[in-house]
DNA sequence: GCGATTAACGAACGTTCGTACTAGGGTATG
DNA sequence: CATACCCTAGTACGAACGTTCGTTAATCGC
């Protein structure tokens, strides 16, 4: 691997870091550039501007995500022990503060950029997007294994799952509550439980 | 009303709608004061910080939702009538666009503020705090009157019918997904389903 | 090891940020 | 109507912002 491209990776590790603390647009060229004890201009040089930044920054962040929650999860067997990993990662990643200090970086630009038309807005679409499609395709095989009835709505499910994760995520950051994990486990059981198919298919 | 005190309001009226657009953070006094025809050091001289241009604006906000969100709901009869309510008012708000063009500036700030302590913070969490608590006494109330289950837990009912509402902003400001209000209310009607009482009580 | 390429630097650009001052005009009250 | 006070504008400040420049130092392919 080339220098350049080795500390690119160093630099938008730390911008993960720090984006997901200041948001993408308070995450500032100077201060990145201060605690990797570079310069701003040498840093700067890495792309062509502060939206390059912003937009590998997230790219980033979206690759850590589905390396750490999406693929795990797919190890599992189809239908529920897949959607249980699934969230249980999931989880796992909205509480995880050593890489992460700010909470989940998606989550903080969905919600910096949800009025702000632009590449970064794009990026973010483009990737919940992929992510609702995941979720809802092992939704949708839960149910050919027979594990959840039939008439499940695979989108109406993963948007109640969603929600749950969002009000953990929530709760866990701002309130510092750390029951919320718990009271994540309890929605999502009872959601599952109310579209258990009667009986195993044969 | 004495002139000044005229201007405030009007100053930060307009402050919430800039701030849910750009962030508590993000909103300037430059900006701000360009949008309303005044010199920066006029509008500024109202608020002798900007962090206290950001309490003032969060705790507007957060009187505008305490009055169109939970003070219209107490109107209607306790249990399931009060709390359909409140979580149709909650939709509404979410949705509104007039004077709120960037989305739910407490849901904004939540996520820009979780991880900064000071005063900005403790305010969201008081309110949200507050909040909380009122969705739970709904709730109670209507286990008392006989709507819910009496082992229905308020405060995960409540965590849950929050996460209902995230996802429900999320989907609509992000993806721009109108359908959300629909899986919303569809996801709510599930939610109380599960907790029905099996007979009302004589 | 030499020459070409790339990576990093320091300085400076113009702009905007939040925050102090100082006056002067508008408003409310006697 | 006069006076006192409350607004608001103007100006200036130091710092930080993203960005550009020219130049040096390190690294790479041959």
């Amino acid at each position: 691997m080339r220098k350049g491209e080795q500390t690119r990776t160093l630099i938008l590790n730390e911008a993960v870091a720090l984006a997901s603390q200041l948001g993408l647009e308070g995450l500032s060229i100077g201060s990145l550039a201060e605690r990797l004890d570079m310069s701003k201009s040498g840093l700067f040089a890495h792309f062509g501007s502060k939206e390059d930044l912003q937009l590998l920054t997230l790219k980033r962040a979206q690759t850590l995500f589905f390396d750490e929650v999406l693929s795990p999860a797919l190890k599992h067997a189809r239908g529920l022990p897949r959607l249980r990993a699934l969230f249980s990662n999931w989880l796992a990643w909205v509480k995880r503060s050593d890489d992460l200090p700010g909470g989940c970086l998606m989550l903080a630009a969905s919600v910096e950029y949800d009025d702000r038309p632009g590449a970064v807005r794009d990026l973010l679409v483009a990737g919940q997007r992929e992510l609702r499609g995941a979720v809802a395709k092992a939704i949708r095989l839960a149910i050919d294994e027979g594990h959840l009835e039939p008439q499940t709505d695979p989108w109406q499910l993963t948007f109640e799952l969603f929600g749950i994760v969002l009000a953990t995520h929530h709760d866990f950051r701002l309130l510092g509550d750390a029951r919320a994990l718990e009271r994540a486990g309890e929605a999502l059981e009872r959601l599952l439980e109310a579209h258990r198919a009667a009986a195993p298919r044969a």
